[in-house]
DNA sequence: ACCTAAAATGTAAACGTTTAGATTTTGTCG
DNA sequence: CGACAAAATCTAAACGTTTACATTTTAGGT
């Protein structure tokens, strides 16, 4: 027995006034007597009212509505991300749409079209393919956007990144300070920023301590667990061995640590090795592992900020601006000379 | 200089039909001539339309958009359950509406008004409080619910369940098999189904095997890692310690055993572990950790099955189902005897 | 009591679809 | 060629708000 749903309209009868009045008291606009708020305030408890939103939605031509589009909702960093951003937009009475691309080019343009569809009011993107001209459709609609981690090439977009070449440099610099000089990667794709500008950090570091750069010693992964593995183990192959492994993502640190656990290739004692982005794993580690570490949560509130700027006003900012959060090396033990 | 949507009605004019044959081929109704068709999608093409959702919407009375309300994102165990519901709705074309309750009642009684207004068409949701009478306002709206990893007891809704009381079971038995008799376990919150169950399962294996069970080594927690940390402290400040440590669930694991850690109280030569729930520690961890472990991507599919299983028509089960998939218990050398 | 400005309330159009039901077009068959 | 059923298309109402503008009520001043 499905009860039918209230409107406004029942609410102004039962209370005896127009559905204008009704609406100014539901949307506290103030400018009504006292008297008829009561009233109107008890039909809409007695009848149970509730606004409904694609109404309203319909002629505001707004929703209140964020879309998020990551890759992979399971990878910690993002987890982070997001929390960050969704507890910043309930707080500005947003809500979010969350889907993940599975750093898929056609999942990304899919889900990007379904948001136009839905009307979105804004976008907070970590796109799969920087370079990619597939989001063309969505950046004709003039709904703001925020590219968070990546950039946008082609687009001119509101950015949020960290400082990556500067955190691998710091990373880079700490292990020669430390006395080690045969230093691998495992770098993230190139075609993405973070992937490209830790891999920037990591040679300006070497070149200003003077140290040669070792194509063998330059493994590529694609910030999966999996080619992280296999990275290690490619090192781990060589006849000449670094003696000290820098990697580019948390998942990447997990996949070269699980291969170095397996080859027995100790860290602290064949290696020295410090990772992107802090990991679970790094306080029980032994020995403890050094880390660049930034803080996802306040990444995300930032980006839902730069967002609303754009929402609220769409002139506040004629030019792209862009952020760029420090990250902080925090140092264990995996990064000490044996 | 914004440029004014174009709706279905431009369409319809510039291809010199009415808004009716419009829906109809973008809803691939059939039942309109080839050549007319072709003029309509020339239309659209020239014009770059995109239906507006909210209006579909307004008349069909269905959002296409489930709400998913979970304590907090950041736990690997949720972050997982999400992502299995995601790719699952957007495979049958859904959108997901994400908010995160961290585990506060009055969040997710706003929230919940809140999924109210933008009437989705669905609701999975991990509550805070089982037995609470806050969602009131939201089930007298016949709206379909899930309820993934917590039961809601005052409300008839299919439920997801993993089977607590047989996994922990099993984990007893099995460190009872090992000689263990000194077993500790660390709770979760006992207003909760997997905080009580476990327990439960916890108690009938001790009994079972004919071990007594001691106050003492019961040690209750909330879930969260500072509280695993401090019942680690407070078993390890114990006269008579225990000789094993269950701990119910992954976020409590991480703070015991960085407890563990810090006071040197070694797993494998004084303790034996097991965990509900796997976390990435457990390979790293020397020894390797013995971990009850299920699948959560899995779990998330299921639920929104369930839920798609009432959206789709309401009639189909009277009563309310229940789903409870088995965890499976991953031996490794933290349960072996010293 | 009357006038008037301000305050309160009301009226009705608009938002962009979908969809019954009405109407027109098409094609087949005698 | 006309009749008729089937296929294609159209018309217009409905969905539940918001809001500009119109109208009525209120209250203060004379």
């Amino acid at each position: 027995m499905k009860k039918k749903k209230t409107t406004i309209l029942d609410v102004a009868s039962l209370a005896n006034v127009s559905v204008a009045t009704v609406s100014r008291v539901v949307n506290k606009q103030g400018g009504v007597k006292p008297r008829t708020e009561k009233k109107i305030l008890e039909a809409i408890a007695e009848l149970g009212y509730v606004r409904n939103a694609i109404a309203r939605s319909m002629v505001r031509k707004e929703t209140k509505t964020i879309g998020v589009l990551i890759p992979d909702i399971t990878n910690p960093f993002f987890s982070r991300v997001i929390s960050g951003i969704e507890r910043e937009a309930v707080r500005r009475g947003y809500h979010t749409i969350l889907s993940s691309s599975q750093d898929s080019e056609d999942i990304e343009r899919n889900v990007l079209d379904n948001f136009l569809e839905r009307g979105i009011d804004g976008l907070i993107i970590t796109t799969s393919n920087e370079y990619g001209q597939h989001l063309e459709r969505f950046m004709d609609s003039d709904i703001p956007v925020v590219a968070v981690d990546r950039q946008l090439h082609h687009y001119e977009v509101d950015t949020v990144l960290s400082g990556n070449r500067e955190g691998a440099y710091e990373a880079i610099q700490h292990l020669t300070n430390q006395g080690f000089r045969k230093i691998a990667i495992i770098r993230g794709p190139q075609s993405t920023t973070p992937g490209l500008e830790r891999y920037r950090g990591y040679k300006k570091a070497l070149n200003d301590h003077g140290i040669d750069i070792v194509e063998e010693w330059i493994v590529d992964g694609d910030f999966g667990e999996e080619s992280g593995y296999q990275a290690a183990r490619t090192l781990y192959s060589l006849e000449d061995k670094p003696d000290a492994v820098f990697s580019s993502n948390n998942l990447m640190s997990m996949g070269a640590l699980k291969a170095m656990n397996e080859l027995q290739w100790e860290i602290g004692k064949d290696l020295g090795f410090i990772g992107f982005d802090d990991i679970d794993i790094s306080t029980f580690h032994k020995p403890n592992l050094t880390m660049i570490a930034r803080n996802m949560q306040h990444l995300g509130k930032v980006s839902f900020d730069y967002l609303r700027a754009r929402m609220d006003d769409e002139n506040e900012f004629k030019h792209k601006r862009e952020y760029i959060m420090s990250p902080s090396l925090i140092i264990r033990d995996s990064s000490k000379r044996p």
